[in-house]
DNA sequence: TAGGTCAAGCCGCGGC
DNA sequence: GCCGCGGCTTGACCTA
C-alpha cells in the first residue's frame, strides 16, 4: 500500500517524497499563473463541496489519490490493476470544468491534470466518460418523454374511436382528424443538481437556439 | 452476493 | 499519419 506514485501527501500510510511535494507547489504556481477559463467563478461557490484550495491552486494534499495506480509509472505494467477512485475533491474540479465546457482542448487537459495531480489522459478519460454519462441520461429522458407523448396519443386514439363508434351510423366523409401535438421541447441538464430540466419549445423562442447563457437562466428558475 | 458505478482499454471513424 | 472523439467493453470497487 502507499506506492507514492508521484502522489501528494496524505494521511496515515500515505507518503509523497518532498521532491513531489515541491512539484506540487509549482504545479499550483503554474496553474495560478495559467488564464484558464477554469472554474473562474469559485468566488461565490466556496459553499459546494469543492475540496480542492483556491489559494493552494492544487488538490489539497490531504485529500489527494485515494487511487493506487496512478503517477509517473502508469505506464509500468507491473503496477497493480487496482482501480483508480478520485476523490471527491478531483471530482468536484473536474465536474466545474466540465460545466464550463464539456469539451478541452490540449493546454486545458494538461493545466487541468496538473492542478488535479492527475496525467492528462486521466482527465481526458475522465471528460469522455462524462460526456457518455450525459448523453445516457438525456436519452433517458427523451426515450420517457416520447413514452409518455405515445401513452397520451394512443390514448386519445382510443376515445376518438370510441366517439366514432358512438356517433350515430351516418354515412358522412370524415374529415381528417388533427391531434394537437405537444410542443417540441428541449432537454438540459442543469450544472448544478444534474437534473434535466424541460424547455418549451416555441419557434419563436431562443430555447431553439439557445445559447448558454439563456439556459442558466432557465436553471436558475427551476426547483432543486 | 448480485447489481450498479466508474476509470480505463480498445477500436473505428472523421477531421486536419 | 496523427489526434480527438464516441461507442463498447472490461474489471475493480461499492453497496444494499
Amino acid at each position: 500500500m502507499g506506492l507514492g506514485l508521484g502522489l501528494s501527501i496524505g494521511v496515515g500510510d500515505e507518503y509523497v517524497p518532498k521532491r513531489d511535494q515541491q512539484k506540487n507547489k509549482r504545479v499550483a504556481e503554474f496553474c495560478l499563473d495559467l488564464a484558464l477559463p477554469l472554474c473562474l467563478e469559485q468566488e461565490g461557490k466556496e459553499g459546494m463541496n469543492s475540496e480542492y484550495s483556491k489559494a493552494e491552486g492544487s488538490i489539497s494534499s490531504s485529500e489527494t489519490c485515494k487511487f493506487r495506480d496512478c503517477g509517473d509509472d502508469m505506464e509500468n505494467k507491473n503496477s497493480s490493476n487496482k482501480k483508480l477512485r478520485l476523490t471527491a475533491g478531483q471530482t468536484s474540479l473536474l465536474e466545474d470544468s466540465f460545466n464550463l465546457s464539456s469539451t478541452l482542448n490540449k493546454a486545458q487537459k494538461e493545466a487541468l491534470a496538473e492542478r488535479l495531480n492527475l496525467r492528462p489522459r486521466q482527465v481526458e478519460v475522465w471528460f469522455q466518460n462524462r460526456r457518455a454519462r450525459t448523453k445516457l441520461k438525456q436519452t433517458e429522458v427523451d426515450y420517457a418523454f416520447l413514452k409518455k407523448c405515445c401513452e397520451s396519443l394512443s390514448d386519445e386514439n382510443r376515445r376518438l374511436k370510441k366517439e366514432l363508434q358512438e356517433l350515430p351510423s351516418v354515412k358522412v366523409k370524415q374529415p381528417p382528424v388533427y391531434i394537437q401535438l405537444p410542443k417540441a421541447t428541449t432537454l438540459a441538464m442543469c450544472p448544478s443538481c444534474e437534473k434535466f430540466v424541460q424547455f418549451g419549445g416555441d419557434p419563436d423562442d431562443d430555447d431553439t437556439n439557445k445559447t448558454t447563457a439563456s439556459i442558466a437562466n432557465k436553471y436558475q428558475g427551476h426547483k432543486h
